[in-house]
RNA sequence: GGCGACGUGGCCAAGUGGUAAGGCAAGGCUCUGCAAAAGCCUGAUGCGCCGGUUCAAAUCCGGCCGUCGCCUCCA
C-alpha cells in the first residue's frame, strides 16, 4: 500500500511520490531559541520525529533539516526579542541563544526525538540570505527603502496559495503599523536596517542590519535541500504569514516550485487556549518531564492525529500514562519471562498474529500517519499478548522473542513509546537487583509458611521504595516503578 | 470581517457512503491468602442542530449553532 499524505497545499490527501525515488528531502521550521522549549514544541517535533522514523522504516532515505532561529526578530515595540532578553540577563546575545539552543537539544533528546540530520542556524547563513535577497531585487521582487529591503508581494503571482489569503482581503482594518517605506502594507521585510542600539548586526550591501523573519528558511532550505524539495513541515500557526512568505520568496528567487508537500501540525492548547510564548501560559518540557515519562508524553502527543489540536491537562496525561503502562507492561512481562522460557515452539501459533500486527500497523501509518489508530492496534494486540502470557501454559523462547521484537519495532523504532530493555546501569544496579531478589525470596519463604504478616510487610516495604512485586502462578516478578 | 480546522458514549479519540475502532473512567465477575497485574462482561438505536441527495450518510450537499487556530512574535 502506498503512503498517502494530506497535502495542505491543495488541501487533499494524495499519494506521496518523492522527487527522487527512494529519497525524501524534508524541512521543518524549528524553534526560535529565546526561551525554554514548551510542550507545544514537544507535540510538533514528536509528530515529525515519528513521520521521519516511519519514512525510514518504510525504506526511504530521509534528509531531515530543521533550522534554529537565532538572529532575533522584531517585537511590536521594535525591540529585538533576543536583545531584550540579553539586556535582562546582562549577557551577550549569542550567549543567550547558545544557552537555549543547548537546552532545546537537551529537551528533544530527553523526549527520544531523533536529531535532524542538519540543524542550521540562521546566524550562520547570513551570506546565503543576502544572496537570495539580491536575487529577488535583481528579479524585481524586492526593493530597497531607507536601508531596509522589502519583498514586493504584488509581484508574486502565487502569494496566498498555501493559506488561501488574497492580498486584497488583507488590506483595510489591519492592526499592523503601516510603515511609510513599504509600498504596500502586506510587503514584508527581507532585510532590516539595524538601529544603533542593535547588537545583532551584519554587514550587507545595504548597510548594517539583520535578516527578516522569513528569509532564513528559504535560504537554508535551498542550500541543503535544493530549490525544490519534497516535504515542508511546521506548526499550523505559522501558515500565515511565515510559510506563505517562504513560498513567495523562494519561488520568486528560484523560479522553481518550493516544497511539493506541506504538512502542518495542530497546536497544543491548555484549557482550550493555545500555549504560546506571548500568552505566557506555557509548560516547559523540563517541567513536564518531572511528572511524566517521555514515553507518556509521546503517547499523549500521538493519541490524536498530528493535524488536530490537542488539549493538555494533567487528567489527560494521567489517562495516557495508564494506557501506556498497559502496553509497556506486556513487553516488560515478555522480557521478564524470556530467560526462564523453554526452548520449544510453544506459543508459535501466535506468530501469524504478530505478522498481522505489522501489516495492520503499516496500513494505518501509510494513511497519513494515523498514529491514534496505530496505538489502538497495539492496544488490541496487547490484550491478546496478555491473554497468552497469563494463560498458564508455557510460552517458548521463540514466541517471546517474536513478541518482544514486534513491540521493539512498531512501538520502539517507529513510535518511540516502548523503551529498549532496561539499561544495565553498571555494578550498582546489579547489586541493587541482587538485593531486591534476596528480599523477594525471603518473602516467598514467608508466603510458603503462610506467614502473611511478614510477606505483606516485605511487599509494603519494597513498595515504599518504588519496587512493585506481583505474584503470578509461575512465580513472583518485580519491577522498579 | 476574511482564511482554516473541528463538534462522535462521563472524558480522550479513530472512522470520509454500507450500517459506530481503541484508550481512560465507572459497575459486575474470574484469578489471588490478601493485593497487584491480567482477562471477561456491561455502556452511544446514534455521531452539534435542521433540511437535502442516495437503496444506504457520522461520512456527500446546503443552511444554522458552537469551539478553536491564523490574519501581530509564535511549533
Amino acid at each position: 500500500m502506498a503512503l498517502k499524505i494530506y497535502n495542505v497545499l491543495g488541501r487533499e490527501k494524495v499519494e506521496f511520490q518523492p522527487q527522487h525515488e527512494g529519497h525524501v528531502n524534508m524541512y521543518v521550521c524549528g524553534p526560535t531559541v529565546q526561551d525554554y522549549a514548551h510542550i507545544g514544541h514537544a507535540k510538533t517535533y514528536i509528530a515529525f520525529d515519528v513521520i521521519v522514523r516511519y519514512l525510514r522504516y518504510s525504506g526511504l532515505s530521509v534528509l531531515y533539516v530543521q533550522n534554529i532561529t537565532d538572529v532575533g526578530h522584531l517585537l511590536d515595540s521594535g525591540e529585538d526579542r533576543i536583545l531584550k532578553k540579553a539586556a535582562q540577563l546582562q549577557a551577550k546575545p549569542m550567549q543567550i541563544v547558545e544557552f537555549y539552543a543547548r537546552s532545546y537539544f537537551e529537551d528533544m533528546d530527553s523526549l527520544g526525538i531523533k536529531r535532524p540530520d542538519i540543524s542550521p542556524r540562521a546566524s550562520g547563513h547570513i551570506p546565503e540570505q543576502i544572496k537570495m535577497i539580491e536575487t529577488l531585487m535583481e528579479r524585481g521582487h524586492a526593493y530597497l527603502a531607507d536601508g531596509s529591503v522589502y519583498f514586493d508581494v504584488a509581484s508574486a503571482p502565487n502569494y496566498g496559495k498555501l493559506s488561501n489569503r488574497r492580498i486584497t482581503e488583507l488590506e483595510a482594518g489591519s492592526r499592523e503599523v503601516v510603515r511609510d517605506e513599504k509600498r504596500n502594507p502586506e510587503d514584508f521585510a527581507l532585510w532590516k536596517k539595524a538601529e544603533p542600539e542593535h547588537i545583532l548586526r551584519w554587514d550587507s550591501p545595504w548597510g548594517e542590519g539583520f535578516p527578516g523573519w522569513h528569509i532564513e528558511c528559504s535560504a537554508m532550505a535551498k542550500k541543503y535541500l535544493g530549490e525544490t524539495f519534497d516535504l515542508h513541515g511546521g506548526g499550523v500557526d505559522n501558515i500565515f504569514p511565515h510559510n506563505e512568505c517562504e513560498i513567495a520568496q523562494s519561488e520568486c528567487a528560484n523560479d522553481a516550485e518550493f516544497a511539493r508537500y506541506w504538512m502542518l501540525v495542530g497546536s497544543l492548547t491548555v484549557d482550550g487556549v493555545k500555549m504560546s510564548k506571548s500568552l505566557g501560559n506555557f509548560i516547559t518540557i523540563k517541567d513536564a518531564l518531572k511528572k511524566y515519562r517521555p514515553e507518556v508524553i509521546r503517547t499523549f502527543s500521538l493519541s490524536a492525529h498530528y493535524s488536530n489540536p490537542v488539549d493538555f491537562s494533567d487528567d489527560a496525561l494521567q489517562a495516557a500514562a495508564v494506557g501506556w503502562e498497559r502496553l509497556y507492561g506486556a513487553v516488560r512481562l515478555a522480557r521478564q519471562m524470556l530467560p526462564a522460557a523453554p526452548a520449544t515452539d510453544a506459543g508459535s501459533d501466535f506468530l501469524p498474529r504478530l505478522e498481522q500486527a505489522r501489516t495492520d500497523f503499516r496500513a494505518v501509518m501509510d494513511d497519513d500517519f494515523n498514529t491514534p489508530k496505530a496505538i489502538a492496534q497495539l492496544q488490541e494486540l496487547t490484550r491478546e499478548v496478555n491473554t497468552l502470557l497469563n494463560s498458564g501454559s508455557p510460552v517458548g523462547k521463540a514466541a517471546l522473542e517474536a513478541i518482544i521484537a514486534t513491540y521493539n519495532e512498531l512501538g520502539g523504532d517507529v513510535l518511540g513509546i516502548i523503551p529498549a530493555a532496561e539499561a544495565g546501569g553498571g555494578a550498582n544496579a546489579e547489586r541493587e537487583a541482587g538485593l531486591i531478589k534476596l528480599i523477594v525470596e525471603a518473602r516467598q519463604a514467608a508466603r510458603k509458611a503462610k506467614n502473611w504478616a511478614e510477606s505483606d510487610r516485605l511487599r509494603d516495604a519494597l513498595a515504599a521504595l518504588d519496587v512493585i512485586v506481583e505474584d503470578r502462578a509461575d512465580g513472583t516478578v518485580w519491577r522498579v516503578n
